[in-house]
DNA sequence: CACTGTGGTAACCAAATAGTTACTACGGTC
DNA sequence: GACCGTAGTAACTATTTGGTTACCACAGTG
């Protein structure tokens, strides 16, 4: 049987059945026919559009890494549960990204410009942010590094996760305590008005059930 | 040429020589002929022992992961700088960690059981702390993870620190800047002594150029 | 309509790979 | 010093895998 000729969506399928192919199992454990099989394609037409599987590997993470994660114009600590609710939600992309950086041997920098530039600009963004504690102001890199860090870590490591909480991740109670200590923990980092409240601290962030893409607005 | 008989030296010799091979390439893309080959090994001999490559994998991870990275009795912010230096000189362990989370599939749990305990204590150790936050002190499971986090993240996802920080892992600059900006934010998580001294937060610990075991004592 | 470049297919292949079979010989034990 | 369990070796294999060769046919262009 036939395909109708369409270029567009057969790469379409391509590429979807290699992201998840590649997720699960990376890019040394994939394999080509099941991702060919998967998008119901032939093999060759896999080879026809990105050259060979480290091609097409490269194609996937170009394809869902290009922007930094849920990096909007919100602050830090908005930021923060944001992240922290868009991992829980998207397992895959925290796996993709570890398979990234265990591949890594130092990518393709010409084609990480603009992914490069994303991410500049969020760290002026965190850099121009008023919340942040005064000493701590000038290293708005390593702030926005620490603060990815936070949020992302439990989802990227479920095994010391549930080592160290003794939840999975997959735990829905996990994700409430998180994002719940995660606002306690951001309050934290508002020295002035944390000098200003020396009782306070308390949460400025309630979690929905429901999980919003932005970040509910405080008070 | 024989091998005189050696089984200890044997296996061994295999264990070393697949941590090597896995922390490289992980489970799927480790070649069994190649750790035979490092190991200096009859590839036959692997299988006697370990069974498969998944049990050898299983094993490498035992031998190397068994317990909690550098927790020792320190104060939280000591501990945060030591595994920093830690993870900054062992990147391998931090690879494995991650193929670990990688291939997870909810691994025996009874072979866990001692890497469980040793984390409990840690835990149990932390949530003894006197200089966390109150708010956060019943929290200590997320505190400890959230500390883990921060100290290892950026060397497990090297590409994410380039795109964020400008330097690479390898850099030891990097590692230096980082380990002053990581001894800045511990000081804003003593809280009493924060209120005490506004204008404070002077870094509690300075950075030798020599890495030390325990982390350097405050004034 | 002929022409042609590109989307699409099926069968094929050489290399690599996890796991085995069949065998040898060391060394502790009785 | 005969016995035997186990450390160790060499060669083999069934299968899988990434990648290819050779071919077909659709659709837009002149």
């Amino acid at each position: 049987m036939r395909r109708t000729r369409d270029p567009d969506r057969t790469q379409r399928s391509i590429l979807d059945a290699a992201a998840s192919e590649f997720c699960a199992h990376g890019p040394a454990g994939a394999r080509i026919d099941a991702i060919a099989g998967v998008a119901g394609v032939n093999k060759r037409m896999l080879y026809h559009y990105y050259g060979s599987k480290e091609g097409l590997f490269g194609a996937v993470l170009e394809d869902l890494l290009g922007a930094p994660l849920q990096g909007s114009g919100a602050s830090l600590s908005a930021t923060l549960i944001a992240r922290h609710l868009h991992a829980a939600e998207h397992p895959d992309e925290i796996r993709l990204l570890m398979w990234e950086a265990l591949a890594d041997e130092g990518r393709d920098v010409a084609a990480q410009a603009e992914r490069a530039a994303a991410w500049r600009d969020r760290v002026g963004e965190t850099g121009a942010q008023r919340d942040v504690p005064l000493v701590i102001e000038t290293d708005a890199a390593h702030l926005e590094l620490t603060f990815v860090a936070i949020a992302i870590f439990p989802f990227a490591f479920p095994q010391l996760t549930r080592l160290i909480t003794g939840r999975a991740i997959s735990d829905h109670a996990f994700v409430e305590a998180r994002g719940e200590f995660l606002s306690k923990l951001a309050a934290l980092f508002e020295t002035r008005a944390a000098t200003a409240r020396p009782d306070g601290l308390k949460p400025r962030f309630r979690l929905a059930a429901t999980v919003t893409e932005s970040a509910p607005r405080g008070p």
